[in-house]
Formats: C-alpha cells, sequence, structure tokens
DNA sequence: AACGGCACCTGGTCGC
DNA sequence: TGCGACCAGGTGCCGT
C-alpha cells in the first residue's frame, strides 16, 4: 500500500492529535510481525509522553521522552487516530492508548509492517542507518543521483526504487516518474545523459509532492488517519494503465515485469535506447 | 560489490 | 457457488 506519501499524509493526519499526549496503555493483540513487536512494548512506552510524529523514508517515528516508536506500514498497514476506543476490527493489530482518552490504532492485514521501539539515537537504527536521502530534501540533487549511477547495470527502475539510493519511491512512483522522464524502465543508470538524470531527479521529486498535496494514491484499502481515501490515483498516467492509450501520444502502453514488480510504459515516449 | 530472486502474509479478483 | 491460481502499494536477506 503506501508509498511515502502515503506515510507522510498518515504522519501529517495523527500528528496533531498526538504531539503532547502522555501514553495511558498499549494493547498489542498481534505480536507475529515481521519483526516481532517486542513483549514489553507496553511496560516501556506507558507514562511516556509523545515529542514529536516525524517520518523517515516510509518509517512513521514516534519521538517519546525516553525514544522512539517505529512504525512502518508494509504493503498493507494503515494508522487512525480515534477520538475514543472502539470495538477492534479485523486485524486491527495494536492500539496506542492516550491518557485524553485518543486512540492510536495500527490495522495491517498482511503483516509485513512493524512496530518497534528503540531507546538509542534514531540515526543509527539498523533499519534507518543505511538509507539513501529524502527526495524531497536539499541532498537529494543531480549531481548525487549522477554520481550514484556511475558503473550501475541494474533496470533503472530497480535502482531508483532502491532505498539505499533514495528513499519513499516505490512501485507506483518509480512507474510515473519514468514516464514523465522519457526513460525506459529498462534501461540502466550508467547508460543515462546528465540530463536525463536531471529530469529524473526534478521528476522523482514532483510526483511525490504532487502525490502528496491530493493526501496519497488510494487503490484498494489506503485510508488515511480520519479513514479517508487519498485522492491521486485519478491523476496517475501509467501505473495500472496497461492497453490504455498514453496521454501524450496514444501509443498503446505497455507493461514488463521488472524484480517482479508490474511496470507499465511507453513504448514511443520511454524508448528502449537513449539514441 | 552488485544483482536477481525469494520470503514474509492476507485478501481480492479472475477464469474455469 | 466453489476452488485454485495469481496478483497487490515493501524490503531485508540470501546465494551467485
Amino acid at each position: 500500500m503506501p508509498e511515502l506519501p502515503e506515510v507522510e499524509t498518515t504522519r501529517a493526519g495523527i500528528s496533531p492529535g498526538l504531539v503532547g499526549q502522555q501514553i495511558h496503555k498499549v494493547i498489542v493483540r498481534e505480536h507475529r510481525f515481521r519483526w516481532p513487536i517486542p513483549v514489553d512494548l507496553p511496560l516501556q512506552l506507558a507514562q511516556q509522553r509523545i515529542l514529536a510524529v516525524s517520518r523517515r523514508s516510509k518509517y512513521l517515528l514516534l519521538k517519546v521522552t525516553q525514544g522512539t516508536v517505529l512504525i512502518h506500514l508494509g504493503m498493507s498497514g494503515s494508522l487512525r487516530l480515534l477520538a475514543s476506543t472502539q470495538p477492534p476490527a479485523k486485524h486491527d493489530h495494536v492500539d496506542v492508548v492516550m491518557e485524553n482518552g485518543a486512540v492510536l490504532r495500527f490495522n495491517d492485514p498482511r503483516r509485513f509492517g512493524c512496530v518497534l521501539y528503540t531507546t538509542d539515537p534514531i540515526d543509527s537504527h539498523p533499519l534507518i542507518q543505511h538509507l539513501g536521502p529524502e527526495p524531497l530534501s536539499d541532498a537529494f540533487t543531480a549531481d548525487y543521483l549522477a554520481s550514484r549511477c556511475l558503473r550501475r547495470q541494474l533496470p533503472i527502475k530497480n535502482f531508483i526504487m532502491d532505498a539505499k539510493v533514495v528513499v519513499g519511491v516505490g512501485n507506483i512512483y518509480a512507474n510515473e516518474a519514468l514516464f514523465l522522464s522519457g526513460i525506459h524502465p529498462n534501461r540502466t543508470p550508467d547508460s543515462l545523459s546528465n540530463d536525463e538524470v536531471v529530469t529524473l531527479t526534478d521528476n522523482i521529486r514532483t510526483i511525490l509532492a504532487q502525490a502528496i498535496k491530493r493526501g496519497g494514491t488510494t487503490l484498494r484499502d489506503f485510508s488515511n488517519a480520519d479513514g479517508k481515501p487519498g485522492y491521486f490515483a485519478q491523476e496517475l498516467l501509467v501505473y495500472g494503465k496497461k492497453g490504455k492509450p498514453c496521454t501524450a501520444c496514444k501509443t498503446v502502453l505497455v507493461e514488463v515485469r521488472l524484480q517482479n514488480r508490474s511496470s507499465v510504459f511507453c513504448p514511443h515516449c520511454q524508448p528502449a535506447c537513449a539514441d
């Protein structure tokens, strides 16, 4: 489900209701995740105050008095902020209950996400420390991307989805950014011209910023902190549009599979070779 | 070092 | 209506 815009939409939604609140208790109904939810999480978090809600890559970070809670939504996770407790639905795995009665509720059918806690500096956490720059930060420049492209020979689509290169670019936005840039998903990073790297850098930034503005992309089940969908899906140009005409040239869009993920592109606007 | 493939899960959809 | 196959927005880890 969630790529960077969806996570950022969630962050913005839950932050106002959480910052400054004291945690009353934490209820864990299901521990079995990719990394199991620590058994002592409720004990660790009780009575701590939430100081800030931030995001690094697709991780939501709840800064609390003595440490940081890391939440990842995986493929199917969502967070909702309830004004007061309600009976849990299926896959409502974790509740963080505030002293004021509000409940941060984590739902994740596929359990690819995680909820972890650390008292160490967050930048040195194993899941965080090797991440590349934020795409919307000043560190993500064309010069930076060009330097990372040198001698790299994997498909460019796989490359821009690599979180060690740049974080936050998932399958949807990788497809969209490459289309906007006129770059075939199977091209290699070391084959890109300087102009192409500049264009790609710009388009990655632009597509993510626009999607955030629209509240993210809802394909099936993404919902924000209020349980409402995002509206970027109607602006997608190639993702999920195999067999439909290209919005620029009317050529039928084609799908290939890269890294076992569907990749849709326009054979005319995104030629296999730069020429 | 770099790359491809797989695994972790549930649920929705499609074809028979 | 039921069943199996296949697909899905992520990403760490393994073998080559």
